[in-house]
DNA sequence: GATGAATGAGTGTTCATTCAT
DNA sequence: GATGAATGAACACTCATTCAT
């Protein structure tokens, strides 16, 4: 298989460290300079590997909405029936602990670059609509084995992620960490109701 | 003394041009010297009538913001009775015809900017606590004259607000106009049996 | 007589804050806007009175070396001798606190625009003139009542004022109160022996 | 490994540039876009060399506090005795033939920075004590050599700057090159007969 | 693979000034 | 006498990018 070619591993530190600033200081006011300047390279090396700073901004949604990956982990998903794991990924859901590298100042600065550029709006719906397809798939195995009996999963699922990310589109401007808790443990319950449980 | 001032209308003009340019490019792409000469005027007036940049972008914001006023505008609301008026807002929410100079875009983008202005977040956070309270209230009246009785508003217009924000979120991706039309209609559905209607 | 007109009091008082700002921030970094700033007036008004910035900064220039005035200054002139009015004299210039509102940065700067400005040349120039003639008549007027016997009094002075010039831009950059006190004294006392007393 | 490097070369090319500017209009009307309309390059190529205005200004400091260096410089200095040497210094001095690119009115106006800016304050007192401890040195090889006998060669050297300090500032302000002259060797003599000479 | 030279367009902001009221 | 509108040129500085080495 051969290690990865020193391209992607470079490629791969341009990119962190662009979204290491950019968390900190906006996508809108992070250049290739200051990039260069925090990784200590030149910044005629950052074009190198990416051609133009639009390209960059591509590498850096992608990983940011690879973050996202993680979400449907759960631990000794095996030994689990299917209702345990969807019961976990609710979990996950409405927790938001499933990736301390995540950002929602970026995700959302991304996200509204989305009314601008095809490419990325194409990029966001893709995301959503897999994590909805994934969840189906978790309430229609659920359902096979008996331990659920919704109608329509895909609706269901469609419906949890409306609940989680108007959740978070509200929360995100909450100071205040307990009513958030509870807030958040609120919509919780209501996504479970969604699947009558 | 002096000549006669033309401050507000000049700042509401400058505002508009503002509004108009980063409709259409994106705030972080619409400067000063962009919006100086759409407005064919030199940028320093600009400068002259709003300090500093940032300035100018709160009052931008305040403009983007004061577009939701009319959500709860209903028409002939002193023939309507208080659960004709619920209905007629719902309506109005799940439309988003409300206002034609509202642009989603930069809507999320400002929203974003929340995440490193606390200034902002504020605004956001005040907004959609104002409009929860809103429909909370009209809840509480068609509870006393008994067309509904929901035992607490505040959490249910709460939870219709999230359900609204997480569609408009999704649905802003939509590239399906009678999709998300449909989604909208299933949606809004959601939110009455939310009101237990 | 009458009283001042209205112009000349503003003029003084845009003067008095140029001045001010000058001292503390430098003349090539005060402007006419800030002046008006501190003032709280319109910048308009500034350009009203001095038609130009060119004629603000002679203004300034003249209302900085009329600083020099009191130098000359001695209590109880009448009823000292002449010799005595030198010695005070020469305590004056070798003290510096003839005038609080006396500033060596100011002084200098625009001691440096006469390299440029013939005006301004000529000015100080004057200046430095005119207080060596000074001098020289006091030394002349110690001279007649016998109390001293100089061959040359205008020589004389002019000595006395280039160790004091000498003095002053060698202690302005020094940092030591205490050392600069002792080095005046010991000029003090060179320039007393160029007057053999 | 990447591009030979220019950048002394470039740096000096630019400060020379900025230097003749200075000299010619003043420091406080040389910008960067007059250097590099001078030099015919890119503004932002100036600042690709001195990141910002300030370091420039202290590389443009640099450069005229060493035009001071050949003051000290006596031709066959080996072949010379003590007493000649200083001699030939004083010359020097009182004549200011040392260094034809040396410009007054840059030296008085970077002298005005130094009360607002301590580390030019610094740099200035240490070029005016470097210059007395080197002439106390040559003062005190004479003692040496029995050509001299001063009994405080650093006051002295010290009463011999503040004469010259006091007469250039004085004489800068002359347009009357013949009376300049003359008084100028007025001065020296007084120097010499600081010495003892 | 990486650096440094160099550009040209652009940024927000300040400047002195003019003119109408 | 004083203000506010408006300008146009200038400011230091940043940007993404190209090219030579």
């Amino acid at each position: 298989m051969g290690r990865k070619s020193l391209k992607e591993v470079r490629q791969q530190e341009i990119i962190l460290a662009f979204y290491k600033l950019a968390k900190k200081e906006g996508i809108e006011n992070t250049s290739i300079a200051k990039i260069a300047k925090a990784m200590d390279v030149n910044p005629s090396l950052i074009i190198h590997y990416f051609q133009t700073k639009e390209e960059l901004s591509y590498a850096l949604i992608e990983f940011i909405l690879d973050r996202y990956t993680p979400i449907f982990e759960v631990t000794n998903k095996s030994a689990k029936t299917a209702r345990e794991i969807l019961l976990a990924v609710i979990d996950n859901l409405f927790s938001k602990q499933w990736n301390k590298l995540f950002d929602d100042g970026l995700f959302y600065s991304c996200y509204a670059l989305s009314f601008r550029d095809e490419k990325i709006k194409n990029r966001y719906h893709s995301l959503l609509s897999s994590l909805r397809a994934k969840l189906t798939e978790i309430i229609e195995a659920a359902n096979q084995d008996g331990s659920l009996s919704i109608e329509r999963p895909s609706e269901c699922a469609d419906l949890i992620f409306i609940i989680l990310d108007g959740a978070y589109f509200y929360l995100s401007l909450s100071k205040d960490p307990i009513l958030t808790k509870s807030k958040l443990a609120l919509y919780k319950e209501k996504a479970l109701n969604v699947l009558e449980i």
